[in-house]
DNA sequence: CCCCCCCC
């Protein structure tokens, strides 16, 4: 409707004047006017000079420049953006090293409408195109080439050390740095693998670290970093020599002139950053740094975020953006790449918004070197999407409305900060992964998106001293039963594949005898050493011959929970979670015959309540094929940084925490000395050494706790089912209480008062969180649920 | 020329 108003632009006209066509009439329109830096010495009129992007409603074309004779035309504001006019005369030169690069000279224009609204949608005229090149004539002087004016030695410095031409009749182009080279400055937006003759000024935002590869081909070092200008953003990445050089060179928040190098396609999937190609540092490569009088680089990356629960819909393996709130931080863990053969570093975060959380996992240096904390808001740019044990499992059925069922389903739970994140819970299958080009940031501007995500923090965590509840597989809710786990036996046996699982459940034995063995010295390697017998060792891994060694766990566990029993391994971090000591400490107390301190430790390590990552494959061991449930790794509940705070009356108030519960462990804090039944389906098949006492019907047991919290002498074994063999020495305070109307159920204090400030239970739940597993279907963890109702009747 | 595996 509106383009009938505007006259009509010679549509092709600009290619007819690159061609190098002469005598040749358009109308074009004017998209931009921009001064040409000016010289200071000179300031007069005369020297100013303009650029002009020009479009003839096709295309546009930014290489143009008015002519002499016409600036008055924009001193008087009578050619102006979006003005259209009639070029009469056009000058036609090359520029660039090459030359081969086109400028037009508008010599004589006539404005046909001073006021106008853009026409079209032009695209722009690549400056480069040999095709283009070929009918150009050279119908001006040399010296009018930008080129010449720095290139020639025509050109001379002024006063202000500024270039400028000495040819009054040249085209007077000051290049900001020519030192640097000729080539044009231009923005990162444009940048393609045919513009050859260019220059970026750059800001560094992101610089990863100098990584070493070695695949099928080569091997050799990387890094990479991300720059960016007002137009765009784009990654630059060096190899070998040249990482190790240009890391040097590139500092992050400085601004650079790069030139000199090459521009080329790179996949997607491994490039946070939005432009379609990256830049390739080579070793003619020019980066100079931006003295700061002229940085005024003040671009900055651009996120675009995206709700979690979008990331279910989209394609694997590629990167996205996200804004969340840290509601977890893992402990950094070591393991080995089967493909790198050595160790690596992963960390996992668990971030939430109002919808959904994700983990985002990070990797090497980027895993190590993370030192925020939760409750932080996190921008995430470029993090690749990944499966998450096969997304189809996870998501069968569960997609967006897994949110609401984790609604329905956390009625049964009892505590308010699980509500809340269970309700914001791990649903989608898939985790982010940090790849070499992401950047992380905590300094977001305050949009919209992060007030309500400021929002969300404070109702996760209204108080600041509230720690976190959960962790990136706590909230994971596929968690099995041990009858489950082995009823998979056969079909692992079969396939010998390896399979995943949580268990609920507690430890029942630790096997104390070989819990530690002699391993490998060289670093992150614990392979369990031959002794050589004459005082060395031999890593068969490592193959190294050595005398020191280094001891390492090697737990043989029984791990029970209401449906059976389950022998697992349990190795490195996973062991010394459980035990919360080094294999060194461990190997101390064992040997150690004059405290307690042995015993302490096995007895507490089985006494938690905690979720047990299993992988369960097929070995071959002494010939023979088994099928191993190995490396068990804890998987409790537990805050990096702020364990155990204690938040005070008033939040608690503000968190209107439920109080119809209470944990097991609390007790065992507070409580002294403790009678509880013992027993389980009305059958008792508790033992007791002989400072326990279980009588037939009377169904209880008293033990005790230390005054330090580790419960000594308390030898109750409260498994309920005949199947679950138990250890004496290692019982857990999780107990199956019996549900008898008639039954007395007392907690005492030290002084066999009965415990009845039932206020005091409310704190716990935070510094208590390893035990606060409690699922009232569950009938492991129904103990908390029958202690709570009978200290809440005896309290009231 | 990396490139994604690893981890769950």
């Amino acid at each position: 409707m509106m383009n009938e108003h505007f006259p009509m632009l010679t549509m092709g006209g600009l290619n007819e004047y690159i061609k190098g066509r002469k005598g040749y009439s358009s109308i074009l329109q004017v998209l931009d006017v921009r001064l040409i830096k000016a010289k200071e010495a000179e300031n007069t009129s005369s020297d100013k000079r303009y650029r002009l992007i020009l479009s003839d409603g096709r295309n546009f074309f930014s290489s143009c420049v008015l002519g002499a004779d016409m600036i008055d035309l924009v001193k008087n504001d009578i050619l102006k953006n979006n003005s259209v006019i009639r070029v009469n005369q056009v000058d036609v030169c090359n520029a660039g090293v090459k030359g081969d690069r086109v400028i037009l000279i508008i010599r004589d224009v006539t404005v046909v409408l001073s006021d106008c609204e853009k026409i079209g949608d032009p695209v722009q005229l690549d400056n480069h195109d040999s095709i283009q090149r070929t009918a150009i004539s050279l119908n001006i002087p040399k010296i009018q080439c930008f080129s010449t004016v720095s290139k020639s030695g025509l050109a001379k410095k002024n006063s202000n050390g500024e270039w400028q031409a000495d040819d009054k009749n040249s085209i007077e182009v000051v290049l900001e740095k020519p030192k640097i080279n000729a080539n044009e400055m231009c923005n990162i937006n444009v940048l393609d693998p045919f513009r050859t003759e260019w220059m970026i000024k750059a800001r560094v935002v992101n610089k990863s670290y100098i990584r070493e590869y070695s695949n099928m081909n080569r091997s050799g070092k990387v890094f990479n970093v991300g720059l960016v200008d007002s137009s765009g953003e784009i990654r630059a990445v060096g190899f070998d020599h040249l990482a190790e050089r240009f890391y040097a060179t590139l500092e992050i928040e400085k601004t650079y002139y790069i030139s000199n190098a090459s521009v080329v396609p790179g996949k997607q999937n491994f490039n946070s950053f939005t432009h379609m190609y990256q830049i390739l540092l080579r070793s003619d490569t020019t980066i100079d740094l931006c003295g700061r009088e002229n940085d005024e680089v003040h671009a900055d990356i651009v996120f675009n975020f995206i709700p979690i629960k979008e990331i279910t819909h989209r394609t694997c393996n590629t990167v996205c953006d996200v804004v969340a709130v840290i509601s977890s931080i893992d402990a950094c863990k070591t393991y080995y790449n089967k493909y790198k053969r050595k160790y690596c570093v992963k960390r996992d975060l668990m971030i939430i918004d109002e919808d959904a959380s994700i983990m985002l996992t990070l990797w090497e240096h980027q895993a190590e070197s993370f030192d925020n904390t939760i409750r932080s808001i996190i921008g995430i740019k470029g993090a690749k999407i990944c499966d998450f044990h096969g997304i189809s499992k996870m998501m069968k059925g569960i997609k967006d409305i897994a949110a609401d069922e984790f609604c329905n389903r956390s009625d049964y739970l009892r505590s308010f900060m699980k509500i809340i994140v269970l309700k914001n819970a791990y649903f989608i299958g898939r985790s982010l992964s940090a790849i070499d080009s992401t950047i992380i940031r905590f300094d977001l501007p305050c949009t919209d998106r992060i007030i309500k995500l400021e929002t969300l923090r404070k109702s996760i965590f209204p108080s600041s001293n509230v720690s976190c509840l959960t962790t990136t597989s706590q909230i994971d809710w596929s968690i099995v039963t041990i009858d489950q786990v082995i009823a998979t036996e056969p079909d692992t046996m079969k396939h010998k594949n390896t399979q995943y699982f949580y268990i609920k459940g507690y430890c029942s034995v630790i096997e104390q005898d070989h819990a530690i063995y002699m391993g490998c010295s060289v670093d992150k390697c614990r392979k369990k050493l031959d002794d050589l017998g004459n005082g060395f060792f031999f890593c068969r891994k490592c193959r190294v011959r050595q005398e020191a060694f280094k001891w390492a766990y090697s737990l043989s566990c029984c791990i029970v929970d209401h449906t059976g029993e389950l022998n697992v391994c349990m190795f490195g971090s996973a062991a010394e979670s459980l035990l919360e000591i080094s294999p060194d400490v461990f190997h101390q107390y064992k040997e150690d015959s004059k405290t307690t301190n042995f015993e302490e430790i096995i007895m507490r390590g089985a006494a938690k309540n905690q979720i047990f990552n299993i992988s369960s494959k097929v070995v071959e061991y002494h010939m023979e094929i088994l099928d191993e449930s190995q490396k068990c790794e804890k998987r409790s509940p537990s805050c990096l940084n702020s364990p155990g705070e204690i938040i005070d009356e008033k939040d608690n108030n503000n968190l209107e925490i439920s109080h119809n519960w209470i944990s097991v462990k609390y007790c065992r804090s507070k409580l002294k000395k403790m009678r509880i039944c013992s027993n389980f389906d009305n059958e008792v098949s508790s033992e007791a050494d002989e400072e326990s006492s279980i009588s037939g019907d009377e169904e209880y047991s008293a033990f005790e706790t230390s005054s330090n919290d580790a419960f000594q002498g308390s030898s109750v074994s409260t498994q309920t089912s005949a199947d679950v063999s138990t250890v004496a020495t290692q019982t857990p305070w999780t107990i199956y209480l019996e549900q008898k109307s008639n039954t007395n159920y007392v907690a005492m204090d030290d002084s066999d008062k009965i415990l009845s400030n039932i206020d005091t239970f409310h704190k716990l739940y935070n510094n208590d969180s390893l035990d606060n597993h409690i699922v009232e279907s569950d009938p492991a963890y129904i103990c908390d649920d029958q202690l709570y109702e009978f200290l809440n009747k005896t309290g009231k």
